[in-house]
DNA sequence: ACTTATGTTTAGATGTGTCTAATCCTTGGT
DNA sequence: ACCAAGGATTAGACACATCTAAACATAAGT
């Protein structure tokens, strides 16, 4: 059996490869999860022990095929709470990240395959995070871009937003900016700050929330207002 | 803040105190938890030191009113968890136990608020046992005597069940013994085993069975057959 | 009152997850 | 090619939760 302690890592390897690419370094790491630099060093060679993750003293550490499994179970069981916190307990999407992380390891199989019954087997979470599949194939984590790559009069769709941070959710929604709306970029400072249309009223990002926003390009058939199901 | 370890300690002690009364033995708490008499002891130690029980050498450990706040807290959890889990979650009542276990220890304040708002704060959980207002006043655990305590022909309702063993309850639950439930003893047998009669059908409950249920005297008012809300 | 059985505590060890302080690589700048 | 800076690992420590083996206290039995 993994400790809660390890699941952890793995999540944070795979959520850190996703975004910033293997291998991971260890002060890397040990900033993600609040650790010391030795701490994560001990810790990987166990996970490396126990054949969850490949390391090069060094250089830094990356999932093996066993590591990302255990990882993409843990994300599974991540998103597939939060859903359920917002569908059926009536959390607030900014108040779902925490809870999530604190149950994510100590729910059964049974537990899992019930919640996911109840929410009807959803393909993402309140943030468009991907739920993965029952089978823990690792989900496609890389729809659409960045929106502080894009430019001035881009009409976009917004398709997930990071769950990190509980005060930029909460200013999202109050803004409108959530999966399914559909905004056009009216300026980009250069400082980064990103001010876009959202129906109407404008609303003005600094890059560091502009960065945690993905989007794509809005098709004709995207309605500017429409409130997805 | 407590580890789940000494959570699980003063839970331990509440039952075994509302059982079997004050002050527990190290090695009857040792049994209880599965672990040997000197952990208990160093555990029991540390739990001093925190003021969450009171204990003199040799003879044995109480709770004090702090732990058992602890304790009844944990108790409103589990209660509330095995509540939600039945109704909810369409678990059988012989499942609830082990899931509400591992997640007692992990909920937070405000997870506990939602799930017994969703319930309308209900007052037992599916066993019958009393579950514990969010004040944390320890509830009347001593509602209803053993059924093993009762003679042939008395007219009983079923008040609570434990809900330690799975296979006990889906015995019980099949033959149709659930809190609520009249029935009256038809044969009491000299090694202890006890026959009832629920609605007709007649059912033989082992001396261990039967020390698990605990009943109250059916009054007029109780229909034998009736399903209760 | 003595002795023994039972139950409890102490002593000493292990594994996990964490830390600080010290040492050791690797790499980019000159 | 060298060296300094930054990042990584090792060394040594600590708290927690657990164990086994040994010593000890209490209660019962004669
Ligand atoms: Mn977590
Ligand atoms: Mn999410
Ligand atoms: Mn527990
Ligand atoms: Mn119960």
């Amino acid at each position: 059996m993994l400790s809660d302690v390890m699941e952890d890592y793995l999540k944070a390897i795979y959520y850190l490869e996703r975004d910033e690419g293997a291998p991971i370094g260890t002060s890397r790491l040990a900033e993600y999860l609040d650790v010391t630099a030795p701490t994560v060093t001990s810790m990987v060679d166990s996970l490396e022990e126990r054949g969850l993750v490949d390391r090069e003293k060094y250089k830094g550490v990356e999932l093996t095929a066993d590591g990302e499994t255990v990882a993409v179970e843990v994300v599974r069981h991540h998103r597939l709470l939060e859903a359920y916190l917002t569908e059926h307990l009536d959390y607030d999407w900014s108040e779902v990240h925490d809870e999530a992380d604190a149950l994510e390891h100590h729910i059964s199989e049974e537990f899992e395959r019930r919640v996911a019954n109840a929410l009807g087997d959803p393909e993402v979470d309140p943030h468009g995070d991907p739920i993965p599949s029952p089978d823990l194939t690792p989900p496609d984590e890389g729809t659409g871009t960045r929106l502080d790559e894009h430019g001035e009069n881009e009409r976009l769709k917004v398709e997930r937003v990071s769950d990190r941070d509980a005060d930029e959710l909460a200013y999202l929604q109050d803004a409108g900016v959530v999966p399914g709306t559909v905004l056009e970029i009216t300026d980009v400072a250069p400082f980064g700050m990103v001010t876009v249309d959202v129906d109407g009223d404008e609303q003005s990002l600094p890059e560091s929330v502009a960065r945690s926003i993905r989007v794509s390009v809005a098709t004709d058939s995207d309605e500017s207002v429409v409130e997805e199901a």
